[in-house]
DNA sequence: ACAGTATATACCAAAAAAAGAATATAAGGT
DNA sequence: ACCTTATATTCTTTTTTTGGTATATACTGT
């Protein structure tokens, strides 16, 4: 993959958000939707994006797909996205609530009202 | 500075090659313009936006235009660079390229035929 | 087979970025 | 004052990226 392709993820705030999302753990398109406030088709777009760079790949659970952050994925993206996330500017502080927002969603998930696949990998996914 | 349009300034090889060869020293259009093979306008335009993100400044020597990487530049943008020449690819080896046709460009400017500035901080210029 | 839910794709409009030609400015030398 | 050289800016066209609506697909449960 042509590392500008990479930079070119980093220039809009929805990608980084997914991928920041993405790198503490696998999650499904629903609940980025929830977790971006962001209608359906862009999502699935940014997802679509992401995964003809191989940067992202997805996984069938049901009609849920799961979205993981391909392995190993390139340091330098790592690199930057850390980078991104311990910025004191707005950006940062939305990735950082982006993360604190993750958590609770998960954590919420074991109710039994969730009809969503409940363990995936170590993570807890929709 | 908006972390984003840093990297928007990494999606374009051009401005990378213009990016990567002003840290090695301050550098006049002229020269700019011959090392990437580009004319004038592209040049001047990929300066103007590096300028407008105060990423570079210019100053007037003559009728020559010095470009400098300001300072400090921003951590991220460095290490990026660093980074992009390191790599083994077809772009990093560009960019290795572009560094040595610097130096030679750079050591054949002392002979008396060269009407450019000569000494410009402590780099040869023009 | 049918209805419902989750996600993806196709198609078109809007916005943003890049490229090129022509022109403008700014300085130096005559 | 005028001509030349170096660089910047303006204006227009083209290309790329983004956004939205509608439609398609894939699966589940009945």
């Amino acid at each position: 993959m042509d590392t500008f392709e990479l930079y070119k993820c980093l220039t809009d705030l929805q990608r980084v958000r997914l991928l920041n999302l993405l790198t503490e753990g696998p999650l499904c398109v629903c609940h980025l939707q929830t977790l971006l406030r962001a209608p359906q088709v862009k999502i699935s777009k940014q997802l679509a994006y992401l995964k003809a760079l191989k940067i992202v790949h997805a996984e069938r659970r049901g009609t849920w797909m799961i979205y993981h952050l391909s392995s190993p994925s390139p340091d330098l993206l790592m690199m930057n996205l850390k980078s991104l996330r311990e910025g004191s500017d707005a950006n940062a502080r939305t990735l950082q609530k982006d993360s604190a927002t993750r958590k609770k969603l998960l954590s919420n998930l074991s109710t039994p009202k969730s009809k969503c696949p409940e363990k995936l990998f170590t993570a807890l996914c929709c």
